[in-house]
DNA sequence: GCAGTAACTTAACGATGTTAACTAAACATC
DNA sequence: GATGTTTAGTTAACATCGTTAAGTTACTGC
């Protein structure tokens, strides 16, 4: 009765390779660059034949994201955490900062583009949430351990609001770099001195000036 | 003598209309919403009339933009500044996060769109760097003001990376908002009190210790 | 009157995402 | 072992897109 399981192992097998075909494509030209024809093409099936494997174009290169997000976010967490809770969320930012800027794709696609709203299925519930996958839920747990520690000042209490203000500062710095950073209009200063200046501005806006540091 | 103003004066009323068209279907629909064909179709011309006035799609809408955040700029710097240099950086914080509120899609076009590097032509040259028009330009003004008032920190000399962190920062509240704000995934608090937040965060991350307020 | 300019149209090209109808092979059932 | 069902994959086609090339047509300057 192993029938079943080689057919689905077979079928997964041609999935992956399309995964694998449109991922090449879209590191080097994003999400407008890749057509279904060339990635088709790459693995010389028909274009049509990805439509078995994939709802739509929008959907392949959204599971496309969400394996290499959670690759990259078990890259990101095996590294070892400060254990000063202010650090860590320094660290934390470096981090995220460093993901998009090495995979602007991928980030345009997840970050920066408008998707219409979808409920969450079964492997987005697996993920949401946890802070072994989910870098959100990481962040709101670095968030709540520096508010527990006492390192914020004492009216910031919404580790949801705090997070969100964060993740939107380093978003802010990744992203305008990434859509303008050969804009000749501003004299750009060099993408770490803004992602260092960031981190300094917020993580001071936020600490406790009651506790010292050390 | 006349007649060469005349007619310059009709192609350019043409050109208007195109603009208002593609103007009215961008505002709901945004840029890869709107098809030139539909452009055409409202103002009663062939898609191609277009190209007499427009070199491609991308520098219609580009011109369009151009002409809103003008006159958009124009009703911001109307209105009264705050005498405190930080409060002053709040203010303008405020107006640009409204705008992109306002606008999405021409935010979204002009701020988180990646355009091929181009070089600044005539009218841009115009714009550039003078605050009564330039939004970059009267925030970079604002922050070196707060300088010489020394309300930064003593070692925050540089006016242009104070100014692309703070531009970073609203940015990050109104883009991540535009692009996942009805995300399921993040219970997000009101973007008031995000972008509250962030000005708050910014602003004392920069303010000078040794300056008492008052 | 005649040549020239230029706004605008018609027709078409090549590309896109996607659907409908079909093929063919593997399977389950009798 | 024939028969019907499922399903990965194909071919052909549709509607739409941005854009170019080749007209047309009206007006202008001479």
């Amino acid at each position: 009765m192993g029938v079943k399981e080689r057919r689905e192992r077979e079928k997964s097998e041609t999935r992956d390779k399309i995964l694998d075909a449109a991922r090449e494509l879209f590191v080097t030209e994003g999400y407008e660059g890749v057509s279904m024809r060339k990635v088709a093409e790459k693995i010389e099936y028909s274009p049509t034949a990805i439509y078995v494997h994939f709802a739509d174009k929008n959907e392949l290169f959204h599971e496309l994201c969400r394996q290499d997000f959670a690759r990259l976010q078990e890259v990101m967490k095996s590294a070892e955490m400060p254990a000063d809770p202010l650090e860590r969320l320094r660290h934390i930012g470096r981090r995220y900062i460093d993901f998009g800027t090495h995979f602007p794709h991928h980030y345009v696609f997840m970050f920066m583009t408008p998707h219409p709203a979808h409920e969450p299925d079964d492997e987005d519930r697996e993920i949401m949430g946890n802070p072994e996958v989910d870098a959100y839920a990481l962040l709101k747990w670095a968030v709540q351990q520096a508010i527990d520690a006492g390192c914020f000042r004492p009216e910031l209490q919404d580790a949801e609001l705090v997070s969100q203000t964060l993740w939107a500062s380093v978003h802010g710095v990744i992203s305008l770099n990434i859509a303008k950073h050969q804009d000749p209009w501003v004299e750009w200063r060099p993408l770490q001195d803004r992602a260092e200046m960031m981190l300094d501005l917020t993580l001071r806006g936020l600490r406790n000036p009651a506790k010292e540091v050390r």
